[in-house]
DNA sequence: ATCAGTCAGTAT
DNA sequence: TACTGACTGATG
């Protein structure tokens, strides 16, 4: 047989390797002893220092033989699937991201070089003790109740009630044995007929669709868009469900870590046992293990971030991105690319399905489906009795409202009434701090960031000032900075801390509650608050975007939007989409259970598209409008764009080569396209880097990337210039 | 990325 | 003359 594709390499023999050092080349090497096989893992010299590394395939053998090193060692974890490293190849040309920080992206767990380490756990013993406890009792209830599988202590004292000793005593008298296991184990088995729900004519029929979908093991994308309460998750649920029984592994992607936990529960009451978990919050020591045993197949379903779509999945059978129009899943430092996006991506080299859930889809989703490149289902009905809530402007125009105060006497009056029958009320702004700006009224000052261009925000609660860009802060300080006028200083506009305030003079008796992310500690701290707010331990809820995101309060029965031009207004081709979202989302919180809702927005502009496509409720209306002017535009999804960002700390610098970069734009004009810029970046300075950026305009069809990287290649970046290509980005403004 | 080597400018 | 910091180039 002549040389053709190979997989196994024997002791010695050449072997390409791409390492996750930022080369633009796979490097050769030998084989170490007893060989190694196309797609390991492995540790290979490169200078002085151990880095880790794929084999990649055969020596290119374009180097002095006598130079090459060989592989230090194969590491101990499954070989990256071929649909993997597919995938890794398309995702770095669409987004021109070098392979190697793809490979970085794919390897983001710790230790994967490590040798497999040892923990204690415990088991039922032979023997029984001695003396008998009540303590004692409850342990070995608990061993006897799980048959024959073991626990680490701490998880067999908190299952037991009893505090570790009682179990190290029973160690001591051999009624348990303590043994080493692997620390990566397997994850439990989930059992897709354990808690089904009994679902709805709708909801069955969406099920049985998306079933289809994944039974026939291709790759497809659905469009399901069900309206807040319409039980979307159930009926993805059923989607996970199906590829449990095909084998097949399942993730599901969720925009916010605060939301894990709550999703956790609910899939252990359909499946029997929590499934893996994948964020930035995770410990190391989960986080390893939940790579290698996705892997190894001891893994059935993940929860997790963007983030973990770059598992190495042995048999991913479904993808569902959870709130798929949500501005999170897009990645905005270092690798850019769009969760929802790469989600489709995979899905189409594993032949696996996507299921995109929102109650207000993106623009980009809604257009696919049109386009018939997705399927769509739709649930329209709510659970029970409840129906969206009525909605209707408050014009602040014809309100009576003094300045510095924002809700006005409608409002104040519809909260009355919730109040007055025991049902809950949200003041939605989504405006963290106390107010968005602090102005001198001797001079005019606005106090800024000393590295950022952005104003300083007041947090009354930490006592300072905070850049909402680089999370700099400074204490408040008495005098204006610029002109030392005394007690001059002054807040303008509102926030939630703010608007806080107004609530409590406005309803003394009420108990009031701030949701707003930097309000708490700790993802529990949240937690409890929303719980706390589920249990009815409040009247008012005032919050941001937080309260937008799927929490369940069942008293709430109205919401107030406090600024509803919040978001309109500004140049960004998303504005108006995502203000449409934001208000949609918000409105439905209300009314969950049977009584019915109300959501009330307060705007200056009742009369604009956005608003009136709320209040209407005709979103195929306000889908097919935007999708018009888009069209009209040639913008997104109708045309494609990518952004340019250079950064330096020398604000010459970035936009000498911004000018030099627009004015030597042949390869883009080949295919069609214009360069618009530089201009300065949305926020001109970040961290002390001056940022300025260029827009490039191409066709839908053009082949914008091919272009663009020979566009950028023409350049030398010299000191410490950075340039960042963002291929569809996501904010203009 | 990270390290080593070069070169220029500065401190001793 | 020794030392420091910026810049360049190589990594198999």
């Amino acid at each position: 047989m002549t040389s053709v594709a190979r997989d196994f390499f024997d002791e010695g023999e050449l072997v390409g390797v791409l390492t996750t050092q930022p080369l633009d080349r796979v490097l050769d090497y030998k084989a170490p002893e007893g060989g190694c096989w196309l797609g390991a893992f492995v540790e290979v010299p490169l200078g002085p220092r151990k880095v880790l590394g794929v084999v990649w395939g055969p020596g290119q053998g374009d180097y002095d033989r006598a130079r090459v090193r060989a592989v230090i060692r194969v590491l101990d974890v499954a070989p990256i699937a071929p649909d993997m490293r597919e995938f890794l190849e398309r995702a770095a040309t669409y987004t021109l991201t070098p392979m190697p920080a793809m490979l970085r992206l794919a390897t983001r767990a710790p230790g994967l070089g490590d040798a497999p380490s040892m923990r204690k756990v415990y088991r039922l013993g032979g023997t029984l003790p001695d003396r008998m406890t009540t303590a004692r009792e409850k342990v070995l209830g608990v061993l006897r109740a799980y048959g024959g599988l073991s626990f680490t202590l701490g998880e067999l004292a908190e299952m037991a009630g009893v505090s570790s000793s009682v179990v190290k005593g029973l160690v001591k008298q051999g009624a348990v044995c303590e043994e080493d296991a692997p620390r990566d184990t397997p994850y439990p088995r989930l059992d897709p007929d354990y808690g089904g729900k009994t679902l709805t004519a709708a909801q069955e029929q969406a099920a049985a669709a998306l079933r289809k979908g994944i039974s026939a093991r291709v790759y497809g994308t659905t469009l399901l868009k069900g309206v807040t309460g319409s039980g979307k998750t159930e009926v993805y649920l059923e989607a996970v469900a199906e590829a449990l029984r095909a084998g097949r592994q399942a993730l599901v992607l969720l925009p916010e870590i605060a939301l894990t936990e709550q999703f956790l529960t609910r899939i252990e009451a359909r499946f029997g046992m929590k499934p893996a978990e994948w964020h930035s919050g995770v410990t190391m020591t989960e986080r390893r293990r939940c790579w290698k045993m996705v892997g190894q197949g001891g893994c059935q379903v993940v929860v997790g971030a963007r983030s973990a779509l770059f598992l190495p999945f042995r048999d991913l059978g479904l993808i569902v991105v959870d709130e798929e129009h949500d501005t999170s899943y897009k990645q905005e430092d270092g690798v850019l690319y769009n969760a929802r996006d790469m989600a489709v991506l995979r899905a189409s080299m594993t032949g696996g399905q996507v299921v995109l859930a929102s109650a207000t889809p993106s623009l980009e989703s809604w257009a696919n489906a049109e386009a018939g490149k997705y399927a769509r289902l739709d649930l329209t009905d709510r659970f029970g009795e409840a129906v969206m809530p009525e909605m209707a402007a408050i014009d602040l125009r014809l309100e009576d409202l003094p300045g510095g105060k924002w809700v006005s006497p409608t409002l104040k009056s519809a909260v009355d009434q919730r109040i007055a029958r025991g049902e809950q009320a949200l003041l939605f702004l989504n405006r963290r701090g106390y107010a968005p700006v602090t102005i001198c009224r001797a001079c005019g000052h606005q106090i800024g960031c000393d590295h950022c261009d952005a104003t300083m925000v007041e947090h009354r609660f930490l006592k300072r000032l905070m850049c909402h860009q680089c999370g700099e802060t400074k204490p408040m300080p008495s005098v204006c900075p610029n002109c030392e006028a005394e007690d001059r200083l002054a807040p303008v506009g509102p926030g939630v801390e703010r608007l806080e305030e107004e609530a409590r003079a406005l309803w003394p008796e009420a108990r009031v509650v701030v949701l707003s992310s930097d309000l708490f500690g700790s993802a529990r701290a949240l937690k409890e608050a929303i719980e706390g707010i589920a249990a009815g331990e409040a009247d008012i809820i005032i919050g941001t975007q937080l309260v937008a995101k799927g929490h369940n309060f069942p008293k709430l029965t109205l919401v107030g939007v406090i600024d509803s031009d919040l978001g309109l207004q500004g140049s960004d081709l998303r504005a108006a989409e995502r203000t449409f979202q934001l208000l949609r989302q918000v409105a439905g919180r209300a009314g969950r259970a049977d009584v019915p809702g109300e959501a009330l927005l307060q705007t200056f502009q009742p009369e604009h598209p956005v608003i009136r496509a709320i209040l209407g409720g005709d979103e195929e209306a306000f889908w097919a409008a935007e999708a018009a002017e888009r069209k009209a535009a040639g913008v997104p999804p109708y045309g494609r764009m990518a952004g340019i960002i250079l950064s330096s700390p020398e604000a010459q610098a970035v936009f000498d080569l911004g000018t030099e970069m627009a004015r030597n734009d042949a390869p883009l004009r080949r295919i069609g396209a214009q360069v618009f810029g530089p201009a300065p970046a949305p926020i001109a300075r970040i961290r002390g880097r001056h940022r300025v950026r260029l827009l490039v305009k191409a066709d839908k069809a053009a082949p914008l990337q091919q272009a663009l990287a020979q566009w950028v290649a023409q350049f030398r970046l010299k000191g410490d210039l950075r340039l960042a290509i963002d291929i569809d980005p996501q904010s203009f403004y």
